[in-house]
DNA sequence: TCTATCTTGTGAATGAATTCACAAGCCGCG
DNA sequence: CGCGGCTTGTGAATTCATTCACAAGATAGA
């Protein structure tokens, strides 16, 4: 879904107006039936005999995939990857606001990294409820994740995507994505391994 | 089956010396059938009446998923997320070495970071040629993306791992794997947007 | 040795996802 | 207005994956 809207963008700049599911089917490396399905599930957005609209389509994946409005997001974890994480601007530019970076390290705490200051974990239930946060990202070492993401759920926080190598649990409601960069590297070196 | 393998250093850790495929259907929540399935796709593995050797499993897992060897790896592109990737002590653990830093920007080309100098993307290819490199790791601005993959796989490196928020092309004997941030917070996004 | 109890490995049955194939609709042109 | 050329949307057919269910070992204890 995250693929087609991309692509539609890449038409759109492009300066098309119309796109087929056939173009969109090559663009992926799927079939137009694929492509079809896909998009029916959520509604019939196309014309027959002329294709998708792709301005319409656009605006109608980024409804779907919840982008049209902006989300309030913080970073616990502070290290390398969550610094680097808190200055990326492909958050930004879609709607994903770092409004808040957490740290359970005194030495961190107080100083201020791109212009937000650090807070001790300890505060996010309050910071929580003065301004409430829609997804809490987790860049800390596997040894103190679950914990982490224990007070990030019993402060009142919904969304997780997570960066740990691990595991974690969370309760039912409480929404979680995990990016494990051990595993894509596994995945990596098993696909190098076993090509003839 | 990366997750079979972070299960099973789990029960490992943990002082068990066997495992039926229950225990680790149970931790990985799914069905015991599924992890029989999956497992004796590669073999078999098991005694009937015991379930699995944990160290054996282990280290069948480690080969099949060409954990054994060591990897070389370079980094192409020393901003925020490369960096931090540089010196992510994961990868070292689990046979990825990163073995040299390159960049496009002069002034980043001769610093060194993390005890590696940071080389220019133009000498790749010689560098290659005397320590041939395994995997290298993208981590530039999406603009730049798939220039520098054209000039890794020109350089005759076939492994690659992409963290560039576009879909690369590659020639079909290239592995490439790519984790794509933009999109997984987009899945988030929907996630969230979509619960009742 | 024989029996009772486990647990694997794997065909068969079920369920899910993809592909096929085509009627229904839209556009442009004569 | 009617016809021909396109492309969608969607049931039907097919392929792929998961689950079921059980024979074939393996062990332990009597």
């Amino acid at each position: 879904m995250s693929l087609y809207l991309r692509f539609l963008e890449e038409f759109e700049g492009a300066g098309l107006t119309t796109v087929s599911s056939d173009e969109l089917a090559a663009r992926g490396g799927t079939t137009s039936a694929q492509v079809r399905k896909d998009l029916s599930f959520f509604g019939s957005f196309g014309k027959r005999g002329l294709g998708y609209q792709v301005s319409e389509l656009t605006q109608n994946m980024r409804r779907i995939l919840g982008l049209e409005r902006d989300w309030r997001v913080i970073i616990v974890g502070v290290g390398k990857i969550g610094a680097a994480l808190a200055q990326y601007e492909g958050f930004q530019q879609r709607g994903f606001h770092v409004i808040g970076l957490y740290d359970s390290d005194p030495a961190k705490i107080g100083r201020e990294i791109y212009h937000l200051p650090v807070r001790a974990i300890e505060s996010l239930a309050e910071d929580n409820r003065a301004r409430p946060v829609d997804i809490a990202v987790i860049a800390v070492p596997a040894s103190a994740a679950q914990r982490v993401v224990d007070q990030v759920v019993a402060s009142g926080i919904s969304g997780i995507m997570s960066f740990a190598p691990i595991q974690l649990h969370v309760p039912s409601d409480v929404t979680l994505n995990t990016v494990n960069m051990a595993m894509e590297l596994e995945r990596l070196s098993y696909a190098l391994s076993n090509r003839e």
